[in-house]
DNA sequence: TGGAGCCGTCCCGAATCCTTACGGACCGAG
DNA sequence: CTCGGTCCGTAAGGATTCGGGACGGCTCCA
């Protein structure tokens, strides 16, 4: 679990702002809400927050004037929010340096993802000892989420990026069935988009995990309902014993 | 039961909450239900549910006021019900806050996934501690919820998604006898169809848990009624245990 | 400006599962 | 003893799901 933060949001739609800090506060962090650029500024001064979270309309101030004067206090991460769309914003944005951006209409999950991941960042480049680095394990498959590499056997994986998120969601949920759904909604942040695609990275992530990727042992699929990690039995290691109910 | 949780249902129309009602009290929940927006909150702030599932067409109301006006109660779970048909962009705009959405027309199981993973999701992001695995057993019959896979004696069963729903649903009511119609409404969700569907996957469960499927001692036959999930003797097996006058 | 790697989508064959139908066996009542 | 209702076992058709292959778009990098 991530460790908590404070949080600034800058929308003026009470709406959207609200619902962000609830989300964010479920996460754990601390969140304080601005409603405009000037409070948005003054809070970042007196608050010195861990993350911005910052919507580009606001009304009556530019979005990209709050971003320059906030980043003049220090390296603060800052997540964008912009309008599908807008690539202008959006390449302005990333030309400016934020750390991330978030297209409206946003799943909150999708947000928090982003700022874990961020925030994340931000602390491993703040030298932070950041302790213990966080590893994962199941059967002789590790995982080091904060180094961002996956082995197993000690042998380092060739992972992708959402290879990577869909092993590291699946390590931390041993032995629980998830739909392809859930998994969308989970790991990609969003749920809209064809469920297939969820098929293909588990196929393509099996091909770098299992021995015999035709016959999975440890990336199971559950018919009719989705996938499960499963946690090897602790009995027998290599015996070839029937494979149970795991047949068919 | 760990698994039981209070859920609060606001629908407008009677026959989609009374189904909810259903599917859900079938998983083991306390159910309570609200017609409108003004009930549905103050039902909120009084009984403080475990999760609401909230449809979004309220007459009169908002249904994303209710749940702003709910959220502010505090870090709620909340389902939420659209329609299908409705502009995918709306959907995800209204979809921004909660934590799980159902497009009607909904299948039973689908609810009752999304329900107990919001919820094992939300006790977790509560702090209590996940390994609480939902877990049901009568004698050596073990079925893991969140795992969609059953055991008997530790090993393995391989369970196809009916028999799995059906041998969770007797499991949940141990004891206690069904009609074909009843299990036909309980566990597939509908009340038409061809009740030898119910024998013929209450045969093949047998086939798979009882020891010897000819003369079941779990998943007994109660003549002219249907079926019930004995729970073992803990002493003399071979007893003449009369059934009582449960006969018709 | 190419080229490689990654991601998301689509198509189709194969495997699996659900439902229904049918004949025979069993139970209880008159 | 006979009969009507109920239950069990088998089999087949139809529907759904899963897995593999392949394609185009996109980004990053040389």
């Amino acid at each position: 679990m991530e460790t908590s933060a404070d949080v600034l949001v800058v929308d003026d739609d009470p709406t959207v702002s609200e619902v962000v800090a609830a989300y964010l506060r479920r996460c754990g962090h601390r969140v304080r809400l601005a409603a405009d650029g000037p409070s948005a500024v003054a809070t970042a001064h007196l608050k010195r927050p861990d993350l911005v979270v910052l919507d580009l309309m606001l009304p009556g101030f530019d979005g990209f004037e709050v971003y320059r004067r906030i980043r003049r206090l220090g390296p603060v991460p800052v997540i964008m929010l912009t309008a599908r769309g807008e690539e202008h914003d959006r390449i302005l944005g990333l030309e400016l340096g934020a750390d991330d951006y978030v297209t409206k209409p946003f799943s909150p999950r999708e947000l928090s993802l982003r700022a874990n991941s961020v925030l994340r960042r931000a602390r491993q480049a703040a030298g932070v000892p950041e302790q213990a680095a966080e590893l994962r394990r199941v059967a002789d498959l590790e995982i080091d989420v904060t180094g961002h590499q996956a082995t197993r056997g000690g042998v380092p994986l060739a992972l992708t990026g959402r290879e990577f998120d869909l092993l590291a969601f699946l390590l931390a949920h041993p032995g629980q069935a998830f739909t392809r759904t859930e998994l969308m909604r989970l790991v990609w942040g969003w749920d809209y988009g064809d469920q297939s695609t969820v098929t293909v990275h588990v196929r393509r992530l099996r091909e770098k995990i299992e021995q015999d990727p035709a016959q999975p042992r440890l990336l199971v699929t559950v018919w009719g309902v989705g996938y499960r990690l499963d946690p090897p039995d602790p009995q027998e290691p290599g015996a070839a014993s029937a494979d149970g109910g795991a047949g068919r």
